[in-house]
DNA sequence: GTTTAGGATAACATATGTGTTATCATTTTT
DNA sequence: AAAAATGATAACACATATGTTATCCTAAAC
């Protein structure tokens, strides 16, 4: 439950215990401000990329309000049409 | 060891017709191949990794059998206890 | 040959994502 | 001001992932 927080509070919240809870974070949270950037840098509303991409408005919105974490494939469904992919990389790079 | 190489079969196959399939497929095979190889080059056994990543053993079988199409959560949480993340990048790089 | 360990799988319950349809609130456009 | 577009959300059905527990099969180890 609880998961319409704000951004800020899941990045400096201590509840963050495991590498694997802040990693998800980060990663889940990178992910969907790429996804709503690359989505506007496109010009596309939800339902035109939902067109496109065969997932339905609501569920995008669902998405990109943090509601749902998606499957990998509703992801890639969603990211393509927007011109990117996943990328399976070693969990060196701590940037920032 | 190999038996996993039948992934290949999978990568070639022409029953990929969208973009969007194709690049489905790609990620998933390549996820699952980078998972498994992951494991065994650190040793695990699916019930020690399920030890380390919470995920459960039926699930990670599952999983690298491609039963099913993890959520990106339970995903990442198999994926940090090897040492790897999810990146999401532009849709270019068509290696190979 | 018996034991042990590992991966796969079965069956069921539960959790959660997605589809479907519709609507609401807000902003943008005319 | 009115209309149109947009994101969010509600409610429900359905699909699927995951947990739980147990077992099977195979191969390796002894």
């Amino acid at each position: 439950m609880e998961k319409h927080r704000m951004f800020d509070d899941y990045i400096n919240d201590d509840n963050c215990v495991t590498p694997e809870e802040r990693e998800k974070i980060n990663f889940e949270v990178a992910l969907i401000g790429k996804m709503i950037e690359a989505r506007e840098a496109k010009g596309l509303s939800q339902r035109e990329l939902a067109e496109l991409s065969g997932v339905k408005q609501p569920a995008i919105a669902r998405m990109e309000s943090m509601k749902s974490t998606p499957q990998i494939d509703t992801l890639l469904k969603i990211l393509v049409p927007l011109g990117y992919t996943l990328e399976i990389v070693p969990l060196q790079k701590k940037p920032m």
